[in-house]
DNA sequence: GTACATCTTCGAGCGCGCTCCAAGTCAAGA
DNA sequence: TCTTGACTTGGAGCGCGCTCGAAGATGTAC
């Protein structure tokens, strides 16, 4: 994560300002790379900046929003079970193309350009 | 999949011109319909389009490309592992936090606001 | 015949999430 | 003292992947 993505951050409101030295320069406490972490997290499960910035907002006010910050984490882990669903759909497939390559590189390499069995075309989806 | 999108999708060579009818109107041959479906398995899978322009390229190539359009399947298998690893471990953070959160309701709900525990906070991710 | 929907084209516009730039301040090292 | 480098700010710019709009041709239903 770049200084420039953590500028950005503190200025949607994903970060609170942070402490600073006497120098102006930011000083990171453990709890802000904590946060920091858990936003990097969640953006690398594709939550949309505007949902983290719904939850951060709703973590300011406190333990009384729990149920409503609950609410977002439930759906986004939803959301992420979704994309691991498609995901393993994809690599199975691919799996299954990439052998089908090995095979048509197979056949030229012993070459052999046409096949008994009808054309394989190695762009065709299974229907699985 | 919009036909906004399969505009686009011509426009940028991932597919080729397609069949029409009489009056000019695209028509869509099941060979098609195969291909854009896996045009589309592939971005939802985070493929950029520039690789799939690629990979699209080298199909119109014929069968001595398939070296390579397996290289840039593999590559994007490995991706997608990737992508898995890191959702299952945002899962298992979001398990761990939801679960965090519903003990905070429990204290509210019996008006207990403190722990005799050091206090849990929330938005710190176990290190695991 | 006349609506109306559905397609065609081209190009422009947009939302997201950064990413970078320019100008300025300060601190340590040669 | 002078250079260097790391930080500060605000605002502009960018790459991606669509997404939409306008104007026009055609086909179907009443």
């Amino acid at each position: 994560m770049t200084a420039h993505t953590l500028r950005y951050y503190e200025r949607v409101g994903l970060i609170q300002p942070v402490g600073r030295a006497h120098n102006g320069h930011r000083r990171y406490s453990e709890a802000d790379e904590a946060w920091i972490q858990f936003l990097h997290c969640m953006r690398a499960t594709n939550m949309p900046i505007r949902e983290m910035q719904r939850y951060a907002e709703l973590r300011e006010l406190g333990d009384a929003t729990s149920l409503e910050r609950r609410k977002i984490l439930e759906d986004h882990q939803a959301e992420i079970a979704a994309q691991i669903v498609a995901l393993q759909q994809a690599h199975a497939l691919l799996t299954h193309k990439i052998a089908n390559y090995r095979k048509i590189e197979q056949r030229i390499r012993i070459n052999s350009p046409a096949l008994s069995e009808p054309e394989v075309d190695c762009e065709l989806a299974p229907s699985a």
